[in-house]
DNA sequence: ATACTGCTACCGAACGATCGGTCGGTGCAA
DNA sequence: TTGCACCGACCGATCGTTCGGTAGCAGTAT
């Protein structure tokens, strides 16, 4: 009833019959290349909101042929819903986020979350949506809690040792950070520059800044100018 | 399959036999009263996500029954949106949201709609979830954009006045703005403090601030003094 | 008092449509 | 000739909604 897709694309969507290469994208689907597809719909039409007739429209495939690829419906949620965990518990794991002053762990932890975000935006979007209404909903909103919690500490030793404004809670701040952060989600568009969604605005240029390092510098500032002392 | 509920309740949910009055609470359901219920439910299982019957059984009455309040499923959907953007657009109608400089009547604008978006938060929850699936859902999305707009000309005013901080984009201000408010909705909860469910930290007491007036204070300390100038 | 009427708030059963998922294929390249 | 990518037809379950009731009560005529 709606709207069509070709055939997959992915990368350079060429037919790689040249010369037998394994790991080269094929002109056929992939689990993941189905995935990518999977989770645009799901973003656009909420997950429960959509069918698998709705993804076997979008993806120009039979609803059965989806079953070739992947075990079902709730196997496409959880591999989205990984691949942005995964992003995001990687930023933890870097230098600058586990050695130095706490409030300038965090604000490493900040600007690299945003830019996780915009990278694996259709996949972050999907993790953030999710309601809890499965048991794989709930191992996300776990892992989900799970990462916002070491973010959470950041706050509190970057507080205890006084850099950030003691008037506002540690917990309260935290959210507000994430508030921040996740909104990008809903707004945020990789190419045309944002059509908009949630907050205001028309839908000519955001003033020419839209490189994922642009936008979270300017998140960096806005938060931090907000919660640093002084 | 999960959580039953008693009758309306309501406020004091007595028998009002005594006597006939025609504006008093009855002790059957009034479409209002069934909306709270519904709106509840949407907010746990997500719109699509619910079915008639889940809301039978919250409701404690019988799906058909449902019917004898309200038209249908979406009309409790629009009944729920309604009541949320009529909070929202009454704040921009108070006097000090019309008159004086711009940055206050932002401010004043910020604090009252985080004010009544606490105030009306299951509905206002509600809106902000819906993705745009109905003709309802996606004139609710038209209506909230209004919304947006009409805050983003506040932000661009108060730019334009030199009240806010140059190096930050208005539109990417507004937005991060009502990122940090709608993400309340995400992890305030009126009574108990908190359980959580976005934003980090453990569910003990969060400070022991959590009324509303407070939350919008922090908020508007927060996101303001990142925003403006000097 | 009793019987009848009309109305409100509810119910169980069932509607066609659509849901996620299964099955037995088919065409084609290697 | 095998196996991969795909298909249409179909499954039982569940979807939102409709339908024909019915118990209980207020008002009224008897």
């Amino acid at each position: 009833m709606e709207n069509f897709a070709q055939r997959p694309e992915g990368p350079a969507g060429r037919p790689a019959s040249i010369g037998r290469m394994p790991t080269v994208k094929r002109d056929t689907y992939t689990p993941d290349s189905l995935l990518s597809v999977a989770v645009r719909v799901f973003n656009e039409r909420g997950y429960d909101g959509t069918s698998m007739e709705h993804l076997s429209k979008a993806a120009g495939i039979s609803k059965s042929s989806i079953y070739h690829h992947v075990r079902g419906k709730e196997e496409l949620l959880r591999r989205g819903i990984s691949r942005a965990l995964d992003g995001l518990f990687a930023v933890l794991e870097e230098v600058p986020a586990r050695e130095g002053r706490a409030v300038e762990r965090l604000e490493h932890v900040t600007r690299r979350t945003v830019e996780v975000l915009m990278a694996e935006l259709p996949y972050v979007t999907l993790l953030l949506r999710v309601r809890g209404n499965t048991e794989t909903e709930l191992w996300a909103m776990s892992r989900r809690r799970e990462f916002d919690q070491r973010v959470a500490e950041l706050v509190k030793q970057a507080a205890a040792e006084g850099d950030l404004r003691s008037d506002v809670d540690a917990r309260l701040a935290t959210r507000l950070l994430f508030g921040m952060i996740n909104s990008i989600a809903e707004w945020y568009r990789p190419d045309r520059v944002a059509h908009n969604g949630a907050a205001g605005g028309d839908s000519s240029a955001s003033g020419g800044s839209n490189t994922s390092a642009e936008v979270a510098e300017a998140v960096v500032r806005t938060a931090f100018a907000g919660l640093r002392t002084s």
